[in-house]
DNA sequence: TAGTGGTCTAGACCACATG
DNA sequence: ATGTGGTCTAGACCACTAG
């Protein structure tokens, strides 16, 4: 086993398996950071900024004097948040995308996301390690300047910054909807969820400078399997 | 001044006046750790912990081997647009908040939100027009900055507005989550839908400058009657 | 009162960037 | 070669919670 990852990051890691997995379930209590420094031979430092990882990520709720329980927000295995450029890219390289299905988007589908022209789709499923998908997802882009299917299965950055650089083209906007929904057995099924069971629904846009949707994605996350988290920050008065 | 704030706060604090006040501009380069140990007088940790702060605020850019520099904000990265910090807040006044109930926040809710101290709690229905309602919402607030509940009824600004006003503090940061849920009994019934039925859950943190959860509201929207829209921008190419 | 997490110090070695 | 930030140790005192 390679892992010549920081040592408050392999604790981290290891103590989120334990969250994600169910072991530990949200209201239970973690151990100490005294425990965690003897259990693991770390020092309290490295133990702290392990957990301090799991606190920011919304995993775990610490309380001086009390102790450290885990949260109790159903702990979404993950938690994305936006406005964090490299978080961005962490997402893509975390997350796996795997393409099961691509071809000519149909008139149906245009219509019902608002599309006009030629777009090919590519659909999948989203996931993190070992562990049940994330979320089921499609992407719609402009025919001419999406990459064949054996390109997108190898890509290790996201589509549309393929699509950034191969045309030359740069996003200026995108427009984000969420809202939640009830999923269809076909879906359910896809989730290994149980029919009409509540899930996350995302449509973005990705636009061009001539107002252009360039790429659209529309995924549908489970309840409890993820949570989107996003920061807004005063810039002034 | 009192200052019994943590010493990585105030020197944190010290050097975000710094960098918004323009004294230090876009790439200029911060004095590095050990300069600031000798300058303010810290171990190395204290001043880490101050940079790391800035850090994730994304107003640093650090760089192992090359030192810290203030952020550059033309990186290719989507932003909030300026307008959407206030426009959070626009949206509690847009939408009135109908109060059925309120009083002291009781210690199962403030551990499940990971909140500490005491806080008030307000909770009622949103509604817009004659119309079904739009959502379930519950607001907590630091006990001591709390409106009393009649002033709440007779709001027409956002409770959020009305304790900056009221109390000269200055929200500085929201974090916002969001998921889907499956309602309880008891929320659907008050929502008029079917038990079970799904929900988009959203979780909004309103903070001061030390990071003191002023405000929270929890609003559970069942599917259907609200999405959240949002739009990016690129700051720069 | 005992034990928790929060803050803080004073060291150390390393990978990396820059000259 | 020097100095930077990244990681890590081994201590310490404090504020707070809970039994």
């Amino acid at each position: 086993m390679s892992d010549d990852r920081p040592r408050y990051r392999q604790l981290a890691d290891a103590l989120r398996q334990e969250i994600t997995s169910g072991a530990l379930k949200p209201g239970d209590q973690l151990k100490t950071e005294l425990e965690l420094c003897k259990l693991h031979d770390v020092s309290r430092h490295t133990a702290r900024e392990a957990l301090r990882i799991l606190s920011e990520d919304g995993l775990i709720a610490r309380r001086r004097g009390a102790g450290t329980v885990v949260a109790d927000f159903a702990a979404p295995a993950f938690a994305q948040p936006i406005g964090d450029f490299n978080s961005i890219l962490q997402y893509a390289r975390d997350v796996r995308f795997e393409v099961s299905e691509s071809g000519a988007a149909n008139k149906a589908e245009l219509d019902r996301l608002g599309l006009t022209g030629r777009y090919t789709r590519f659909s999948g499923l989203r996931r993190q390690g070992e562990t049940e998908p994330l979320a089921m997802t499609t992407i719609f882009g402009i025919a001419q300047l999406m990459p064949d299917v054996d390109i997108v299965k190898s890509l290790d950055v996201s589509i549309g910054e393929w699509v950034e650089r191969e045309h030359a083209i740069a996003m200026q906007r995108v427009t984000q909807r969420m809202e939640a929904v009830a999923l269809t057995g076909a879906q359910a099924k896809a989730l290994s969820v149980k029919t009409a069971s509540p899930a996350l629904r995302t449509v973005r846009r990705y636009r061009d400078a001539s107002d252009r949707v360039v790429l659209l994605s529309e995924s549908l996350h489970p309840a409890g399997r993820f949570a989107y988290e996003m920061r807004l920050d005063r810039t002034r008065g």
